[in-house]
DNA sequence: CATGAATGAGCATTCATTCAT
DNA sequence: AATGAATGAATGCTCATTCAT
């Protein structure tokens, strides 16, 4: 099951909130929309804000770790498995676009947006970043994946990766995100391929 | 002479305000900077940036303009050109790394930046890419590139170039920009030009 | 009980802040009484302000709204009474002054001063206006009124009536303005009543 | 003719601002009525207005004066006059009237507004009242008005003068003024005169 | 667990006024 | 005589956060 940890349980006051606040973070993002717009979108007051969480960034903090959290479950079995590289590439693009078409705020929010709270985000921003650098490492030894950069290499993917998710959001390319799966996947490999693997 | 139109000459309060403006902004979005701190930071009152500026978002609007201009300047001799696509299109990333290289405040601002006010902005904010876009449907029309949706083509090339900047930005890429020409340049090929031409 | 609505109870915040606003608004007009002085006079935040009102403007018309209504509450009765025209118009005159004279500052807000949210006021601003006009239509129809213009008549009898509480508050007449009822009423009724009628 | 002294000569920049002023504070009251709107309106700069008047409350006491003693003019000659009084308060309702429709903007502004600077005004906005008040005083003397207290006559007879112009103003009645003034005069002496001259 | 009142600092913007040129 | 730049204080209003109940 996709995104269990946020599509939690009942309504409970805290989940309002964290739904409310991902909505109005990705629709203008975390630093205008306030503590009051948050309380009001989740139907509480802004006082029972505070007894969830510390304060204003420790908000934003929480569900940011726990999308990333989210978002990484299913992609950590791509790490060791035996399938080509290319094909677990093209599933962590698939992957990725799932996640974006069902959780479309949280991913914006998460992978879209700059965070002004970013070093106190310490590790948790770099975790998916990681993972898809051992991936991509794990190809070059093989020799599957051309012997770039590895910084650079994950660059490129992310920014091939990420491009459709934006323009969507932008209203300029039609979704759902995963029907850009395969031209992305192909767009990726001849990236990070081996030239002459087509 | 690159970027003429930003490093203008003396230290008028206008030309103040825009470049603690543009630095602020780089550095913590539009959103997040005051007034107050831009008129600090250029060293005036609070009043004086209204007698230049009808509002904040006038300020944030005149800037943007005023950088699009200078970065597109340059780039649209690359569109009748007689050299094949493929250098004209290294050439753009050339261009832009060396832009970014300059002038790191404004790129970011103006290309790595979401925007609150992206509506007023009108067609501002695409001018760039509909030049690219042009570029491409006429590696199209020749047969260098490959027959993709122009949007997706145009997005792929996007989010390969400026995942290089980004990564610079967060301190996980060393600079300069332009080191990196050779490698992007040789990537975006790969996704947008015809197979088998390596 | 006179003037009941107004002079509420406990000293809540609400009604702190409505008193301040009142003797600052008679005192030196809407427009020049700052947010920040009412809060102050009423020993309350700016902040809490904007909890109990929605803007300066809504404060202004709540104010009006309720004094207005105060003011109008025991004039109704004199509407529809056996009481010859003649000593009605005197009562009236004589609630009028009596309302001066309890809340001056209350009365001077509304009456005597002008409103830039007049447009915003409505019909409010006309309600003892009409009352009034009723009143005189029907003296005008038993016969025991002159038959001037409805409106002129109006005009001619506020006009005499708050020209007493204008001068006192100029302090070139003595209050109280209940000690000037008769003169007033007399000369009301030279004017309105059929000639004849002493 | 009528109201020479402020239809002055050419527009000499000062006449420029003193019309623009009137007509400004006339529409919105002097306290909402910014010097940048003046300066704006007389299309001069601010520091030209500061030029021509020390400061903006010395504006408005300048053109409060300007205007009193335009209205004034006339009116002088009513005093020692052979004609009876009645005809005398007649004849200043006319002219009283005739300067509303020539000038109503300066009428309202020197008549119907409350001054914020009244104290600054010294004796300057009691001159026609003064003058008024002698005139009734005179009538009294020679047993032409009736024996009430000179203040209170004043008043009322003000109350009942300034009426007219007060709802035109507020579209409540139809002009020209001058269209009125015989049944104001008439109300007036009803309300002066001696019972029993009707 | 939950509320609504309260706070003080900050926001964007405009004010009346001055000064160098 | 006239301009346009400059200032510092004030404007109406919103913010994140706390606290008594």
């Amino acid at each position: 099951m996709v995104n269990g940890r946020l599509q939690q349980s009942g309504s409970t006051t805290r989940e309002n909130l964290v739904a409310a606040a991902v909505r109005l973070a990705a629709a203008q993002g975390t630093d205008t929309t306030s503590v009051r717009s948050i309380a009001r979108e989740a139907g509480v007051t802004e006082a029972m804000l505070y007894r969830h969480f510390k304060n204003k960034q420790d908000l934003w903090l929480d569900i940011y770790t726990r999308i990333v959290d989210d978002m990484i479950e299913e992609k950590k079995s791509l790490l060791h498995d035996s399938a080509p590289i290319r094909e677990r590439l093209r599933e962590w693009v698939r992957l990725t676009y799932a996640y974006y078409d069902d959780n479309p705020d949280a991913f914006t929010y998460v992978l879209l947006l700059p965070h002004s709270f970013a070093e106190a985000l310490g590790d948790t921003c770099t975790r998916q970043g990681h993972l898809l650098l051992e991936l991509i490492a794990e190809g070059q030894h093989s020799g599957e994946c051309r012997p770039l950069d590895p910084q650079l290499a994950l660059t490129l993917f992310s920014g091939l990766l990420l491009s459709v998710p934006r323009l969507i959001n932008e209203g300029r390319l039609e979704g759902p995100a995963t029907s850009h799966v395969d031209d992305v996947a192909a767009a990726a490999w001849r990236v990070l391929g081996q030239s002459g693997t087509s």
